[in-house]
DNA sequence: CTGAAAGCGCTAACAG
DNA sequence: CTGTTAGCGCTTTCAG
């Protein structure tokens, strides 16, 4: 069955093309009269415009791409839903592309929705990216971006961020304030923003309290989990090892419990935890997990929200550029006795 | 800075539109020394050809759109990558819609897809879903669609399931093998193909075992996890309460362990239970959760392989419409003493 | 090997 | 209030 299009509908009402466009779109040119005929048709027959020929005329796809490094992780999906939410309502779509924490990846992705696939971006960048050309050319392009959790800080784009620096002092002032006294941080990148910060934090609240950090209690993991649970049975194995472990991103929190259980260490008692995580079930973990909670579904509204108010043209102050939104500390058993 | 298009390029070389389009494509009928003049010119100016435009000629989006109840979950955000692993190797892009257990969005998002704006379907039906008129639809339309995991029995399209009544059976044997006698069950709707075959799979172990089936023991769980919770610890306060729980879906996880604490019930000790789950961390929860896992990643693969061989054309055997792929159970602490 | 021209379905200026 | 017409950028006959 073919495509029901306006021209079908006009040669089947007697009317002018341009007559039932006007009148599926509400305008105020067109008789009452009219337009219920050509609702009532359009119904009957099952009109459905076609999005691409609107794209084309009207220079906007009321597509917009999502750019995350990934989707099997509680942090980005609960962002999606809080995107979906707000850009639904206005009438986009939602293209997600997944970079897979790969900057060449990330760069052709951006490269490509330089064509106009998609009205605006909303991208959180992989571990790799240390650079932003790629956003600036889209940019440029007058494709607008906002940038959310994990953002280029040199790069002026509006962004979305949660307190990354706070929120790691927080994490490595709570172990302390628990009887920790040497802590370790693991991060995912020496490039990425977030793991930056929550370092900076880490290390701020370590020097406040007096204790000095190892050479080697600072560990940069990476994509391979195995890899990633050596790492940290390495570092545990050390002669006086960490008794308290901050993990800077989600896909850390079981390594971590691996990595203490093959070492026959127990969690809280021999080395404390807190993991940066989103996952509702970290309450049932064993034992449960302390986490660093990420408002994800907020940021993903929040960012949503400004990217609308980009596509809109409404002018957006330059204070509203960068919006903050606070993680919060969920004390449970891996860092209590 | 205004979108080149061929146009401009045609110009720029004193050429035609069509000599540039047919050099872009690498068209026989054009010479080796233009093809070369035109790519670099195209390089060099950055030019990307307009999506809309050519779809709207070629009548095809090179979108595909993958409808699923929920991202948050292991077991979608699983499969999301290993379609996405397909489909990008052949160009198409993927435009994820959310239903949110949610029918009348389910019939929206396919009524949607009637316009052309995706070249093909996988999809994943909805909790209250127990028609099939919008997928006919679509396939009217000439729309391919491929359902995967959640699926409608009668609808007469292409599928990609596991083995639903065989993992509920073997959960349910597992936890009769291992002592338990009064085994419960939690769907997540009745309407639900995966639900219904997972308590066929239960109802016949325990048949097979000669257990019977109390009044109470099937519970229907809904998208309310407090709601989800107050049933489950309404199971467990009967007097000949259940010492073991099958919990066909991941989002049950948390409502059991969290019940089962509530009613200061031991896991494993007084009640053992199974979960259908891919999530990692399943290994450490407290006790470490029994599952079943499901091949997420390869069904996804599978059903976006399958949607590009109907998108060629190619004809597809009526054995090859329907594809099953076991899952398996992985024993650990929750069902063991 | 290259070019002219038609048209995909829709919108919007302009005319009546 | 309704119709005519000219594109949006690209592909594809069909002619040279």
């Amino acid at each position: 069955m073919k495509q029901m299009n306006i021209k079908a509908l006009a040669r089947e009402l007697n009317l002018s093309v341009s007559t039932i466009s006007k009148a599926l779109r509400d305008s105020y040119e067109i008789s009452e009269s009219t337009k219920q005929r050509v609702m009532q048709l359009a119904e009957k027959l099952n009109y459905k415009p076609n999005p691409y020929a609107s794209s084309l005329r009207g220079k906007k796809s009321r597509n917009i791409g999502v750019v995350i490094p990934e989707v099997a992780d509680s942090f980005f999906s609960l962002a999606i839903n809080g995107i979906e939410s707000i850009v639904k309502e206005k009438g986009y779509h939602v293209l997600i592309c997944l970079t897979h924490e790969d900057f060449e990846s990330e760069q052709a992705i951006l490269k490509e929705f330089q064509s106009g696939r998609v009205d605006g971006v909303l991208m959180s960048v992989s571990s790799e990216t240390d650079a932003g050309g790629h956003i600036h050319e889209l940019i440029e392009q007058d494709v607008p971006i906002v940038l959310f959790d994990r953002v280029l800080k040199e790069v002026p784009a509006a962004r979305v961020i949660t307190d990354d620096m706070e929120s790691g002092y927080k994490a490595t002032k709570h172990l302390i304030d628990n009887g920790c006294r040497r802590v370790a941080f693991l991060g995912l990148s020496k490039k990425l923003s977030i793991s930056n910060d929550r370092l900076k934090g880490y290390e701020k609240a370590m020097h406040e309290y007096g204790w000095r950090i190892g050479k080697k209690d600072v560990v940069t993991c990476t994509t391979d989990q195995q890899q990633n649970i050596r790492a940290v049975k390495k570092l545990l194995q050390q002669p006086n090892r960490p008794d308290g472990i901050v993990a800077s991103v989600e896909k850390l929190a079981p390594v971590v419990y691996q990595a203490c259980n093959e070492e026959s260490l127990r969690i809280p008692q021999d080395v404390k935890v807190v993991c940066f995580s989103n996952l509702e079930i970290a309450a049932m973990l064993h034992p449960s997990l302390t986490t660093i909670t990420q408002p994800a579904y907020e940021m993903g509204q929040k960012a949503a929200a400004m990217l609308m108010r980009l596509l809109d043209k409404k002018p957006v102050q330059t204070a509203d550029m960068e919006v903050i939104i606070p993680s919060k500390l969920v004390r449970r058993g891996s860092t209590s006795i």
